[in-house]
DNA sequence: GATTTAGTGTAACCTATGTTACGTACCGTT
DNA sequence: AACGGTACGTAACATAGGTTACACTAAATC
């Protein structure tokens, strides 16, 4: 079973004042929601209208087209911030739909309660500021693999971050990629000595 | 001649007290650096260490892999703050290289001195966190139409944003797809009657 | 008016990835 | 040991987009 985290643990409030915040916290309206894996925790294009924040497991931020097609962006664990970058954009939609890929708690608070604890607590807004800033990077650089690379390039992105492909289907579902496809270019990856295929899985030479 | 818009016109600023602000910029140390229409500005991956306002005229994002393959993710134009997104990142570095489309005016101020001010006067605050989470929103956007559209959808999305492509090989630049495809794909479309051929070029029917 | 130039459309071919289908290996059940 | 399910590799074919080449047009230059 995957820990549930208190919010004072969350890296959003390092370094904040304990009283100030614990007070701010106790007296803000706020609530925790529990979802079962497999639930889908928001839809792609719902509105966004509170601080989302991730205390136990972990969920699946995924994209979809009008078609159907797919791909995982990334995957959540607790503690974490649930899409940070679209509480305060002019339209505050989430881009993704997020789903629970374990048993899930999310503790909520409305954008106006948490804008004023950040105009209390500075440490608060720099750790925010910090981590919608490290969001921007993150999609800046999926944007990048998607835009301009290929899939042997994006294989060894994935493995740089991951260790191992041991699940041929998974990744490639996660990748957005057909799985024969996956299947071909990763041995085509080995026999060109880029890959090595383990009794674990393949895995960078 | 494209404007020189005033600092304290910046949407960034709009709402916030003048006189604050003024005594804040009068003060703070802050430099106006110009550069010439096609001059880098900056190199992707450079180091991002001050807020940097384009006060006139307009510049290409663009972003590169390391066998030199191109797109160009927007152009922008004054007023406009430049990468807001990577200042307080863990890791701030430019993810795009930008380069002046016009002749331009740049007004730069320490990230530090900025935090300041976003402290000191909480509407800069406000107009800040709008401004870096649109820019993620564009970004997701972006994100969404390069992992999962295909060109012709993607010709759409741009028309419904530019009105006309009057000039196939630019676009084809911008959007980091061969000038041949494009032809290709646009010709098929107005087959298809998904797009009209005018005089001034290819328009949404 | 002739010539050059830049932008364009298009054809032929190439490559990467998607789609479908099938055989195989492994693993758990009985 | 027989069976069924699941993941995997792979082959054959389909499709999207890239590459190269060439001919056509219109504007710019002479």
């Amino acid at each position: 079973m995957s820990r549930l985290y208190d919010i004072m643990e969350f890296p959003l409030f390092s370094g904040a004042d304990k009283d100030i915040l614990n007070n701010f916290l106790l007296n803000a309206p706020h609530k925790i929601s529990s979802f079962r894996k497999g639930d889908i925790v928001v839809m792609q294009d719902s509105p966004c209208r509170s601080l989302m924040l991730l205390c136990q497991g972990s969920l699946s931020a995924r994209m979809t087209n009008s078609e159907g097609k797919e791909v995982t962006i990334e995957i959540l664990h607790a503690p974490e911030i649930l899409a940070p970058a679209f509480l305060y954009a002019s339209e505050n939609k989430f881009p993704v739909t997020l789903q629970a890929e374990e048993d899930i708690k999310i503790w909520s608070l409305s954008k106006d309660e948490f804008l004023r604890m950040m105009e209390t607590d500075i440490r608060v807004l720099r750790n925010f500021l910090r981590n919608i800033s490290d969001r921007s990077l993150f999609l800046s650089r999926k944007l990048n693999e998607f835009a301009l690379q290929s899939l042997s390039t994006r294989i060894i992105g994935y493995l740089k971050r991951n260790e191992v492909i041991n699940n041929v289907q998974d990744v490639a579902f996660i990748m957005g990629v057909a799985r024969p496809s996956l299947s071909r270019t990763l041995s085509s990856m080995v026999d060109q000595g880029l890959l090595q295929k383990t009794s674990d899985g393949y895995v960078l030479p």
